[in-house]
RNA sequence: GGGGGUGUGCUUGAGCGGUCAAAAAGGGCAGACUGUAAAUCUGUUGGCUACGCCUACGGCGGUUCGAAUCCGUCCGCCCCCA
């Protein structure tokens, strides 16, 4: 077993953990039982799980099992540590039809059939815990004097925002996870972001007391891009893992236009490739970067969507940013009647109605800023009625902005 | 349980009863410059059958010629005391 431990830190994926060397020489001596928590508020996983997500795979590379986990048990009280609001509660049915869509967008990055890996649904053991029992098994263990110098908590309280005491229970809940993953399935490792790091510890700690077993943590760091904004988050919202909320095309658009500053990292952190690989290809200069930004578009689009799905989004990048043809199937396309075609269609008409623009406000200016065109040339008059004569090869080719295309196909 | 505060457009956050579709910043979009990057500069940023009309300032009602701005009530959030 090579060691993963140190390859692990060479990307990037090591924030805090309890014991470089103990953890270290564990992960290289046996074959370890791991796990992560995922959300299950949303019914896709977006890019920021993807850290987690790639931590584990390298480390079932390198032999050790994953647990994969969705809190369906815990999301029902409210993370504390996301300071900002209690996380919305939804249904037992929601997180199980979520936790069914999770698991297949894992399940390209990891092998997950019960025997390799697991995916579980905490609710399974939390629900049916008896409070007095689990005041008195797992409450007694904890103290709350050491509870509240959790940076999550302390915040809270500092400022004074009030903290329920619902709230307040989610470590134990979280320790308790860990507690049975150990006991049901020997697991010694729990792998997390960073903000997790307390609950982490509320875990290891809460095995050691029961159990006086040593058990392992280990945090992520929290990603931001160079400038600033979250990982994994553009205007138009999450960069999600399913294609049917973000297309493959748009999945590798993401990739290809991160921030030069952020591509080493990125390639460390969302590609299989070696590190020598990684360094030469981030260290590259001025326009040469676009090499490393092709290469680490392709193999995160790769790993997300297969490599059909990331030949295609390349392609189609290609053709629409290489400078010569822009077509191809990967673009967004409507089809439109041909005779609707002859009688002429308004140009904010078609651009509202293809979602170029969201309302024919939006067109207009669009237009008289001179961010649309049709077949690749502008037009700035919003007068401009779109009939058969601008048919270029039997369609049209709509274009908002820079980047924002749409195809025009004729029915009849 | 008592007392106080607050609720504004994508977000933060101003807002004298009229001149408020609502300051300002951030964000977004578009243009220029570029390398499908960053930074910078410019324009723009509720909708529409568009020099006018409609919908908006937590909900409902009221006062007024006229309310985001005043009153009542309800709901939400927050703080202080218990």
């Amino acid at each position: 077993m090579s060691n993963v431990f140190e390859s692990l830190q060479e990307r990037g994926f090591i924030q805090q953990c309890t014991g470089e060397e103990l953890v270290s020489r564990v992960l290289s001596e046996k074959q370890l039982t791991y796990y992560v928590g995922f959300d299950p508020t949303a019914d896709s996983l977006h890019a920021g799980s993807l850290v987690p997500i790639m931590a584990m795979a390298h480390l079932q590379r390198a032999g050790h099992k994953p647990i994969a986990i969705i809190g369906g048990g815990t999301t029902m009280i409210g993370d504390p540590t996301d300071k900002t609001e209690m996380r919305p509660m939804i249904s037992a049915e929601q997180i199980e039809s979520n936790g069914s869509k999770i698991l297949t967008q894992l399940q390209r990055y990891l092998t997950l059939d019960n025997t390799e890996g697991r995916f579980l649904n905490n609710a399974d053991w939390l629900l049916s815990l008896n409070y007095i029992d689990f005041l008195r098994d797992i409450g007694k263990h904890f103290r709350v004097n050491e509870m509240i110098k959790a940076e999550g908590y302390r915040q809270r309280l500092e400022r004074e925002l009030g903290l329920s005491f619902l709230e307040f229970n989610y470590q134990l809940l979280q320790a308790y996870d860990f507690l049975y993953l150990y006991r049901e399935y020997n697991c010694h490792l729990q792998l997390g972001g960073d903000d997790q790091w307390g609950n982490i510890l509320a875990g290891t700690d809460l095995v050691r007391r029961i159990e006086g077993e040593r058990v392992h943590g280990l945090t992520f760091p929290l990603l931001t891009t160079a400038t600033g904004t979250k990982m994994g988050k553009t205007a138009g919202g999450a960069v999600w893992l399913d294609s049917e909320k973000t297309s493959p095309y748009e999945f590798y658009q993401y990739w290809i236009n991160v921030d030069d500053r952020d591509v080493k990292s990125f390639l460390a952190y969302f590609t299989f490739l070696p590190m020598d690989e990684v360094n030469r290809l981030g260290n590259l200069e001025h326009d040469e970067i676009r090499e490393a930004k092709t290469i680490l578009a392709y193999e995160a689009t790769k790993l997300a969507h297969g490599s059909d799905e990331a030949d295609k989004a390349q392609e189609a990048s290609k053709a629409a940013f290489g400078g010569g043809g822009v077509d191809l199937d990967a673009m967004p396309t409507t089809e439109i009647s041909s005779e609707r075609l002859r009688e002429g269609i308004p140009i904010l008409e078609l651009f509202h109605e293809v979602g170029l623009a969201t309302s024919r406000s939006e067109a207009r200016r669009l237009i008289q800023q001179g961010g649309g065109y049709i077949n690749e040339k502008q037009y700035k008059t919003i007068e401009v009625v779109i009939d058969t004569t601008f048919l270029d090869e039997g369609g049209l080719l709509l274009r908002a902005g820079k980047k924002r295309y749409h195809r025009i196909v004729l029915s009849d």
